[in-house]
DNA sequence: TTGTATGCGTTATCAC
DNA sequence: GTGATAACGCATACAA
């Protein structure tokens, strides 16, 4: 008998295939007595429950799906991770999946999660086709929504406000003296995300007095920030203050500035967003706006599965982010445009 | 009708559901005219195929499980996703589970991707009870190891050798001209590559003539890193190169060197491992020694899918490392200690 | 080429 | 408290 199966151990212990069953499942339901026996029988083989046969007559798989942009973050890899760490105390599996950063990837992704039957489904941000939404209301499919916040109950949000977060930023960077400050954005389309960040930061410029904020958009990469800061710093009328979407973007500004020969923090300064490992390595060591990861993670876990094992839906979380000041902003040497 | 299933599909095109089930697996096998009926009746009524289902009565899952020690390093992130793409470009889904470094903790991991009926599993290293080998082969489920090579047929590997590579840093670190040399190495305990990396290194300092080395372990974190890199250069005795077991380890040495005032590679030489992301960034720029990640993760997904499906025990494939110089490796000031 | 019927491993609804 | 037995959704051997 290469891999025991229920009926196996049944016929072992001398009882039918619902007792093993129930030995497994609910072992309250059962007598003291055939339970042990049946314990016994199941150590004995080695026994394993199929989970595919359990899956399909129970409907339930113990599985979570999460599509996230990418593994190449760190900043999700560490949320992912802490994800994971909360199903598996729980005895549920996550299944990962990751979209590029592309709506059509994440909708074929989702099918995919869908189709193998997960119980519950985490995303990253709100942005997405409503053939999504509707394919997961028909299944009644329980999922939540990290990386931001809302108001509103359209969905189940865990995170932060970006608007909010970035809002900030840009205060903390005009109260260090700046007035010619640029903004490295991560691309928009399709990343509400990194859109309500350039929102927030459009607006507290406009707060502030400030001329509309000099926005280029970049992919989240080293190489890509880089590049876009490169020719940021290069061109007429340099900012004194780059304003990155993440932190791969400013260490990628960073970068261009070490090869632009220029000083940072005298003659530029960097903020960055997410507080990833990278921030403390940089040099000089990251500015940035701390997210709570981590607590996402785990709190996207919990939120799930309580909403699955309990059948109400949850309330939405709202975390704080945290202003982290290490050393890439400072106040400008010449504060020669104050408009 | 929620979801549709086979017998919705049939009803509808008026067939039977064997004929539906061959218009989705085997289209060859049926006319053209039934062929289209069937298809449209699939797009009308939304038909997915439930993977559950599938799963039990075809004893297929499609599905490649892999086990890494963790997400937070970026080298498996980036493999990992590597791997995934060439798995999901065969429309295969990857089940990710991390070991943290655990034996235990793998061992767990893999009985539940085995139970989770997985197709084939794709491994980082070959460290591991005998149990988890025993099972696989009972189960006549097809793995392949990575980040490893070897010559005996005992895994069938995918990887580099890491003796070799820990052999040639030594060699380049000695050509620099430092004989003062200490390595922070990873925890070997439960890690095979490396346990290998300390090996090659020791080895090459017993062909140089140079006293054994002084090896540390440390877990591969940066704090870890930068705690064991503050004593070691605090201590009697200062190395002049500090060979690390990866990059995130020379990352903590980096740090741990700026908090000791001492300058990198005037005072203290440092070489990394892996050549991630992060080399570049550091300050100064980590000289390393590359590993085929990428490469691992793509082969991974061939060979294990190529092995599923001919049933031929595919041959092992070693890849080179590469030796990166970029500016934290330097000649020692003072050679005061030649022996 | 197509249909019928059976089985995949487990859970769950009944009776007893 | 326990045992038959019918699902669960699909693939496939066998018949036609």
């Amino acid at each position: 008998m290469q891999t025991p199966k229920l009926e196996d151990v049944a016929r072992h212990a001398g009882v039918s295939t619902a007792t093993v069953s129930r030995v497994l499942n609910s072992p309250l339901r059962v007598s003291e007595r055939t339970r042990l026996k049946v314990e016994k029988s199941v150590a004995e083989l080695g026994y394993t429950p199929n989970f595919i046969g359990r899956a399909l007559a129970s409907n339930r798989t113990n599985t979570i799906g999460a599509i996230i942009p990418t593994m190449e973050n760190s900043i999700f890899a560490h949320a992912i991770q802490a994800l994971e760490e909360t199903l598996f105390s729980q005895g549920v599996t996550l299944l990962i999946a990751t979209s590029q950063y592309s709506k059509q990837r994440e909708e074929d992704q989702l099918r995919v999660l869908v189709s193998r039957g997960v119980d519950g489904i985490v995303l990253v941000g709100a942005d997405r086709s409503q053939n999504i939404y509707d394919l997961l209301r028909a299944r009644a499919i329980p999922y939540v929504v990290m990386w931001m916040s809302s108001q509103d109950k359209q969905h189940v949000t865990i995170g932060f406000n970006n608007e909010v977060a970035a809002h900030s930023v840009v205060h903390r960077v005009y109260d260090a003296g700046h007035r010619r400050i640029a903004m490295l954005a991560g691309i928009t389309e399709g990343n509400d995300r990194a859109a309500q960040r350039v929102v927030g930061a459009q607006r507290a410029c406009q707060e502030l007095g400030l001329p509309p904020l000099n926005v280029v958009e970049t992919a989240y990469t080293l190489e890509a920030g880089k590049k876009a800061a490169l020719s940021l710093l290069s061109g007429p009328d340099r900012p004194t203050a780059v304003i990155c979407g993440n932190d791969v973007i400013a260490a990628g500004t960073i970068a261009a500035a070490a090869e632009t020969e220029l000083n940072v923090p005298r003659d530029v300064s960097v903020t960055g967003f997410d507080d990833t490992d990278l921030a403390s390595i940089l040099s000089p060591p990251l500015t940035t706006m701390r997210i709570p990861h981590l607590r996402m993670g785990r709190a996207a876990g919990e939120v799930v599965m309580s909403w699955i094992n309990s059948g109400e839906r949850p309330e939405n979380i709202e975390y704080e982010t945290k202003w982290v000041e290490r050393g890439s902003l400072a106040p400008p040497v010449n504060v020669d445009t104050v408009s």
